[in-house]
DNA sequence: TTGAAAGCGCTACCAG
DNA sequence: CTGGTAGCGCTTTCAA
């Protein structure tokens, strides 16, 4: 129906006056119209009118100008730095996004790879976000939650294991991950537990407060801990196996499956058997670890349901003090299979 | 230094106005210090108040109020829908993004998971991007482009295997990533060749390209490619390597390295020996994959260095007629290990 | 060297 | 039922 218009040429964006013009009706009259404005009753044809000069003039109302005029916005900021890896990450993500639609808003991930804290937190507040949600690749200080609010965010919200004054925290037990496992290794009988500590960047958020929950696993049972630092790379398990038997270790938690497989591999390589010699357990359930020969002990983590947060979110911007301040939002079960 | 303000209470967002009410000056001079203007001269003690006075209030200017004035934002608009898996991904989106913003944009990330094309592209429009990169997770329609560029897009970048008229083309040539793979089959004398399109949704994009991809390279060798269906779930590929010999296969493209190595334990439990029964090729050279026994085949990818493109979005905001049309931004190549 | 004021696009109040 | 208009926060021209 609508013919080619063959002018793609540098027109002017077109504004909520041109629709008016085109339509013969006010601006005003545009707006009602477009927003279905309920407290105002514009006949039929008018409406019929104006929609159809929005379509023709390819209008698309201007977010910054309306969230000016109103005073605020209905964005959702998630900063990112490091692109979270792992389905279970994945599936969160989507979850979060789509509910937070699905309620109105607006979701946003704004890329801060390199940004200091305070730095990242006066550019998101830039974009003047009604809610912050932290998921803890990008470390919030206090003075950074401080200038979001202050900038008009209703609700500050970490997910990382370490609470940050003046946010709302749903606190992400990672620890909660280390000691599960680091327990069930004692149960089985180990007594000197070694724990993978990943020397990628970005991962020290969720590494730490795993090795410190295994410790807390050991207090009082006689076991020990030792950390492991460990790159992803062949090499650098190869290593670490390599001295294996030095270490006197006859268990590990290995941080998750992909370190586990990876360190699995070395050992077995070395002539370290697993389980007899070695116990493995790594966690997050990937498919792959089933695959594995012995197959992959694990712990499975239940991540929080997006659909749940949105709501918390939701409920946090309507009404600040309506969230309970902490929450643990993990459940972690050991999964055993062949590795332990 | 600074003492506690113990009022967090819903004080209203300051604004410039503020800053020039409490340093005592106008709200132009507070645009100048803040901006650094060039064009005009401020002296130093009015400078030192206004930046005083902007701490003091941790007043932070407000986006949307500023590029509506100046007609024009620097937002680069990512669109996202099912989070990239991989590695591969990942790095790519980092450089980007890192990159975008020492050329001084800022990068958002949009969450359209859902969005059918048009309305996504509404979607985005309403903040009036500077520019908008789709790696080809959400459909992008000539319509849609065309929207977006009324909007005052200067550049809408693809980099999808699929053209879209309108968009500038950044091919990532994800058959080329198939037809390697096959070729490589076929030199060392396959003739019958499976390969894995998964199920999953979202991953369309880069299956079919590879599949078709796969069907160039056996056109006039005799060779023939059969497409096969997987889930990435044990129960389908245990399914799938139970009527394996009916299907009378000597090898396999397995999508990826996670798919290859999901079916290449099938296999194996199935009592298809590889590679002597059936030669397995994945894709994406996952450390992982280096681990299995017989170590997995696979075709590295080079993926597009986001450095690179990011000047090729800053190039085409400058100047959108400068940016050439196609290229291919896949540098693909097989690595033989063990199980082909 | 600084200030006054216009205006970006939009919505909501108030008149007609 | 529709139109005029003020004003959100910011930058920038023009005057002082």
């Amino acid at each position: 129906m609508r013919k080619p218009t063959e002018q793609s040429a540098e027109r002017s964006v077109p504004t909520s006056a041109d629709v008016a013009r085109l339509a013969g009706v006010s601006r005003a009259t545009v707006s009602y119209v477009l927003n279905n404005a309920a407290a105002v009753r514009i006949s039929e044809p008018t409406r019929r009118r104006v929609r159809e000069a929005a379509e023709e003039l390819g209008y698309v109302p201007h977010a910054a100008a309306r969230s000016l005029r109103a005073g605020h916005s209905r964005m959702v900021l998630l900063p990112t730095a490091h692109v979270p890896i792992g389905p279970l990450y994945s599936q969160f993500f989507n979850e979060l996004q789509w509910s937070l639609r699905r309620l109105d808003y607006t979701v946003v991930q704004y890329g801060s790879l390199g940004l200091e804290a305070d730095e990242a937190a006066r550019a998101w507040a830039e974009l003047r976000p009604v809610a912050v949600v932290s998921l803890g690749q990008v470390q919030l200080t206090p003075q950074g939650v401080e200038i979001l609010k202050r900038s008009g965010a209703k609700a500050v919200i970490t997910l990382g294991s370490q609470r940050v004054e003046g946010a709302h925290a749903l606190v992400m037990d990672q620890g909660r991950v280390g000691r599960v496992a680091t327990e069930h290794l004692v149960e089985v009988g180990r007594r000197r537990i070694g724990v993978v500590v990943p020397e990628e960047p970005g991962l020290e958020m969720f590494a730490e407060p795993r090795l410190e929950g295994a410790r807390q696993a050991v207090a009082g049972t006689g076991a020990t801990v030792v950390a492991l630092p460990l790159r992803y790379e062949e090499d650098s398990a190869n290593e670490l196996a390599g001295r294996w038997r030095a270490l006197g270790l006859d268990a590990v938690f290995a941080y998750n499956d992909e370190y586990a497989m990876l360190l699995m591999r070395a050992l077995q390589d070395a002539g370290i058997s697993v389980p007899e010699e070695t116990a493995v357990v790594g966690s997050d359930d990937l498919l792959l670890g089933r695959l594995l020969r012995p197959r992959l002990s694990t712990v499975q983590i239940d991540m929080v349901i997006g659909r749940h947060l949105a709501e918390l979110v939701d409920g946090a911007v309507r009404d600040p003090e309506s969230v309970p301040e902490a929450r643990d939002l993990l459940a972690s079960r050991v999964v055993r299979r062949e590795s332990s």
